[in-house]
DNA sequence: TTTAAAATATGATATTTGTCAGCTTTTCGA
DNA sequence: TCGAAAAGCTGACAAATATCATATTTTAAA
């Protein structure tokens, strides 16, 4: 079992915050995890009990609509917590993670990190500037999908893919998204999504080769999203 | 200047976990505003540096679209709290609030509160405990938002003003919004809105006058909300 | 490797929703 | 109390999007 004190990917989350004797009951009591590609981390329904660190990989969070279909939420990449609102809620999950791509992830039981909660201000200080931070982008999320069309959501979501997940030297968004989840992410039907990429694509605006998607022209996404 | 220790609305939200040391600290730095109808009680753009604590009165909280248009994200009454997030971000705020009926609410500067936040623990995670039911409640809206149709907004939305307004004895919502409210509260045009709720009127699923409305047909706007 | 299943793609069409125009009713300030 | 402005309403039409059908390509399992 790997020591959280020496971990790199805490640094990028809050529990850069924890003091040493903090990191070394964390470390004895989480659990690492290996997830595969397709693999769930938790369900809609689940008590999750604790909160996840993504050490490597990426996975969606979504959530099914009433109407019987699937709305990605966010996704969670490595360096980031998932789950932080386990540890102030008694609910069960209403959100469902499942992983993109392989994942190295560790899960801290929610009893043992709730006493860092009650005693480490900083630490509690920070997890709620991080929700602060996710209720923002949460309220923009809304009025995006409330009052732009599929084109300018589309837009938006590849200037947001291209800027988060740029890890790849050819340009290539660094994540790999099937038409379906695409479409999940902005809310229309496989097909709508599906069309409007290959309008991009005729317009020399984006480029793919499956599922290998690169941005030509950032200005022109910026002003479809912007509603030109 | 009144005393919150003696305030009613104090026990609900997260000033009830104060001490009243605390709060009279607070009651010293408070200051009582009364706020007409239609007025603002901030903008976009603006550094809100406090909270509001919302003696009697609803507002509407809203934000523009790059679109032009205004999205309301949330009504808020007599009990809540408002800007909690400016605590612990020193971004502007990226929503406006505006009176919908005439309020009474007390503003507490932030470098008064903030103190509480760093020394009483039950107080913060009072406050994240918010939050977290804030950001469920914001992903609840981005899948409706993303997935419903305008209809099922409609029938969602009234069914929810009905739950959170009924203080009316006649069973009429408890809050008077415009069809413009309506409408930016479901994410659609003026005229979609006002055409839908015509014809919720004639098919006797709800009733109204003006801006009184009441729900006759719980059963059939929950069947409509659901796609039905 | 072969082959069935899944994912991607495209066309035709139906439905939903937005926009514009014109009208009526209500509200509110002079 | 009057009259202008705002809000509410309705119809006609255009644009956006979903749905269904079907073809093609890719993926993954046997």
């Amino acid at each position: 079992m790997s020591k959280c004190e020496q971990c790199i990917v805490r640094q990028f989350n809050s529990l850069k915050h924890l003091s040493k004797e903090e990191l070394l009951r964390i470390s004895a009591c989480k659990t690492s995890k290996t997830i595969k590609k397709g693999e769930v981390l938790f369900s809609e329904g689940e008590h999750l009990n604790g909160v996840f660190c993504i050490k490597d990989g990426v996975c969606k969070v979504s959530k099914m609509s009433e109407n019987g279909r699937n709305q990605i939420i966010s996704l969670v990449q490595k360096g980031n917590l998932l789950g932080e609102r386990s540890l102030v809620s008694e609910e069960v999950s209403n959100l469902k993670a499942v992983a993109l791509n392989d994942m190295e992830v560790c899960f801290i039981p929610k009893e043992e990190i709730i006493r860092d909660l009650e005693k480490n201000n900083t630490f509690t200080m920070s997890i709620l500037k991080d929700m602060a931070t996710s209720l923002k982008s949460a309220d923009n999320l809304i009025v995006d999908m409330a009052q732009k069309t599929v084109k300018q959501r589309l837009a938006e979501a590849l200037l947001h893919l291209h800027t988060k997940f740029n890890n790849d030297s050819e340009g290539y968004i660094g994540v790999h998204l099937s038409r379906e989840d695409i479409a999940n992410i902005i809310g229309t039907a496989t097909e709508s999504a599906i069309r409007l990429l290959s309008d991009l694509k005729k317009k020399k605006i984006i480029e793919f080769h499956g599922k290998e998607i690169k941005i030509l022209d950032e200005i022109a996404l910026e002003k479809i999203a912007q509603g030109f």
